[in-house]
DNA sequence: CATGAATGAGAATTCATTCAT
DNA sequence: CATGAATGAATTCTCATTCAT
C-alpha cells in the first residue's frame, strides 16, 4: 500500500483510496477491477460503495487528491512570496520531494492524460497549478533570468526531464532518493537557461 | 484513422491497426473495446479474428509494429556510421520528424509503460532501441563532449523533454511543426551539455 | 476417412459426407464445426454449401445414410423370406458384419438419440426397420422359439448387448473382428431364449 | 428438474447442476448454452460462474457427480462383503434401483462416451468401477457361476443390454417401474449363464 | 455500517453462412 | 463450380453494481 497524501477522516475509506492509487498506477483505471481494489484495501466491495457513489468516482477522488496534494506540496505560500528564480529553485526541490515520498502517487499523475474517467471539474486543479507555475516562470523570463520562449513548452521540457528521471527510477528499481540531484539540478537549470546559480546549489533533499 | 508507420501486405489487417493505434492512444488499451476498433476499422467484428488470434496480440501488434517503425526511424545507418555528436544531433531530429509524422503513434508508444497486455517478447525492441542509444551517449561522454553522469539517465531526461514538448502540442492543439526547434534544439543539447555546436544549427526539419 | 457406407455420384459430396460422419461420430453434430468438416474432407467451407444447404441438413444426410445402410444391410430378402429363426441369425450376423466393415457409421448411429437435429422425416427409417425387426421377433415369439413378453423390449435388450460389445471394442481397441463371436452369439441367443440352435453354429463372420 | 443424486451444501449450486444435467441429458453438453442452464436452474448467468470456473468445469461437475452416485449406490459394502453370484444379483438390483430413481442421471451417463469437455481425471471413477465389477465377476467365473470369456466383454454386453431396457423405456414412455423385472433379470442372467439361480427370484426392486 | 452473494449488461470470442473472385 | 475471406448473430465469460443479511 503506498504511503497516503493526505490523512483521512475515515480509515476504510483511506484505504480505499490507497488500493486504488496502487492499482490505477500499476494497471490503468480501466485496467483494475473494482473487487481486486477491495481486496488489495482489505474491505468489501460493497464497502467502496459506501464511500464512492460508482467507480468513475472514486477513479476522480484518487486522481484529485493525489493531484491537489502535489500541487499543494510544490506551490507553497513560501514559493508564492519568493523572487522567481529562487521560486523556482523551490519549486524543483518539492517536486523531488514529493515524488521521493509518494513515487506512487507522482506516476500515477503521470499517466493522466488518458483520463476518460475524469470529467471537467476534476480537471480544475491541474490547470489553477499550471497557471500558477507559468506565471512564476514568466516573471522570470521579464528579469531576463530564463530562457525566452513560450514559457508553457518550457514548463512541459522541465516537467518531462523530471518525468524522465522518475520513469528511469520505476524501471531500474534505483529509487528516487540515490541520484545525484546536484548535477540532475545544473542540467535542467541549464535547460530553463537560468542565471545566478552557483554552482553546489543543489544538493540532495 | 492516422498514417500508417509501415505499409502492410494486407489492406483490411492494415485498417484494423490502424484504427487501434488510434483507439488505444486515445482511450487506452483495456479502455477500448473490440467492436469499437472494428466499427472505426470500417470492418466486421469477426474480421479483427481474421488478423488476431486475441485482443492482447493485437495490442502487442500495435505496439511492436510503431515501435519498430520509431526505432528504424530513429537510428539509421547513417546514424550508425556517424560520430557520436553528430549521431545525436541525427537523432534528434528524426525524433522531431517521427512525432511529426506520426503523432498519434509516437504518443501512443509514450503510455506503453503500463503495458500489462505486452509479453516480454514484445519489449525487445524497446531494449534494442534503448542499447544503441546508451552505447551513442556513452561515446560521446568518452570524448568529453557530453556531460558525464549515468547515460541512462541524460537518455531518459532528454527524452522526456522531448515527451514534454509533444504533450504539450497535444494538449494545446498546436502542431510540432509550428515550434522553433532551434531554440528547442538548443535547450535540450545544454541539458546534455553537448559541447562543440554553433547556434542556429538546429533548425525546423 | 471412414469406408463409405455408400458409394455417391459425386466425390465432392461424397468427401464431405465421409468427413462428417467420422468428426460426428468422435465429437458429436453440436460439437462439431464446418469449417472443422471442410478441412477433413478437404474442400473449401463454401463447397460444402453447395451440396447442403446448411449444417442440419449435413447432419440429416449424414443420419440418414447411414442409417438406411444399415437397414440395407441387416434386413435383406433373404432375411425376408427366410423363417423367424434363421432370419434372426441371418440379422445377428449382418449386424456384426456391418458394424465390423464400417465402426464409425455404427458408433455414430448409435448416439443419435440425442437427433437435435434431426426432423421426424429422418426418423422414418429408424420406424421402417424398427417394424420389420419386431415383426420377426414376434413370428419367432408366436412358434414358441423365442421368449415370450414385450418384443420391442427385447429387441432393444439384444440390441443394447451388442452395442455393449461395440463399446468395449473402441474402449479397448480391439477390433470386432478379433472376437470370439460363437459366443457371443451363443449368449446373446440364451438372451433371446432361442430354442433351436446347435452348439458351434455362431462363428465369425 | 431431475431429482438430485446427491444433496448439496449450497441450494444455488444444487439447482445449477440439476439443471445442467437436464439439458446435457437432454441435448448433449456441446448443444446447451449456459443462458438456458440459467433460466431452468431460475439463476442469472453470472450465478453460475460464481460456482464453476467456466462451463467445462460445470460439466465435469455434473458428471463426476452423477457417476460417483452411481457408483455409491452400484457397489455398496454389502456387495463387497457378499459372494461373488449374490453380488452380481445385488449389483442388477442397484442398478435397476438407480436407472428407477434417477433416470436422467442414468440415462446423460449413458451418452458420455463423448465427453470432449471431461478430462482424464474425471474419468477416474469411471476406471475404480469397472475395476471393482471385473472383480467380481472374475470371482464367479472362477468358481464356474458364470460363463467363460473375457470379463469385460460379458460386463458390456449385460450393461448394454440394461441400457436397452432404459432406452426403451425413454423412448416409449413407459417408466422402468412398470417392466416385468424378473422376466428380464432371468434373460440378463441367462446371459452371463448365471448357474444357481432359482426361478421367481428376480422380482421388482 | 460492513459484507459478499447475486445480478445482468456488456465485453471477448466463435462459427454458420454468404458471396466476390 | 470451387474457394476462402468477410460477416455478424450467438455464445462464453467478466465485472460494476445492488441488496438481503
Amino acid at each position: 500500500m503506498p504511503p497516503s497524501v493526505t490523512s483521512d477522516e475515515n480509515p476504510l475509506r483511506r484505504k480505499v483510496l490507497d488500493a486504488a492509487l496502487e492499482l490505477f498506477e500499476e494497471r490503468t483505471w480501466d485496467g483494475t477491477n473494482v473487487p481486486e481494489i477491495a481486496a488489495r484495501a482489505g474491505v468489501a466491495v460493497g464497502t467502496i460503495y459506501r464511500y464512492f457513489p460508482n467507480k468513475q468516482a472514486l477513479g476522480e477522488a484518487v486522481f484529485t487528491e493525489a493531484k491537489t496534494a502535489f500541487a499543494n506540496a510544490v506551490i507553497t505560500d513560501e514559493v508564492r512570496k519568493a523572487d522567481p528564480v529562487t521560486a523556482i529553485k523551490m519549486i524543483w526541490q518539492h517536486q523531488i520531494a514529493f515524488a521521493t515520498a509518494y513515487p506512487q502517487a507522482f506516476s500515477f499523475l503521470e499517466h493522466q492524460v488518458h483520463g476518460s474517467y475524469l470529467r471537467p471539474q476534476a480537471l480544475e486543479v491541474v490547470h489553477r497549478l499550471n497557471t500558477e507555475l507559468v506565471e512564476i516562470l514568466q516573471a522570470a523570463q521579464a528579469i531576463g533570468a530564463v530562457r525566452p520562449g513560450d514559457p508553457q513548452l518550457l514548463l512541459s521540457m522541465v516537467f518531462g526531464a523530471f518525468v524522465g528521471v522518475t520513469k528511469y527510477s520505476r524501471a531500474s528499481g534505483i529509487p528516487l532518493s540515490a541520484y545525484d540531484w546536484g548535477s540532475i539540478g545544473q542540467a535542467v537549470m541549464s535547460l530553463l537557461g537560468l542565471k545566478d546559480h552557483e554552482p553546489g546549489e543543489f544538493t540532495d533533499p
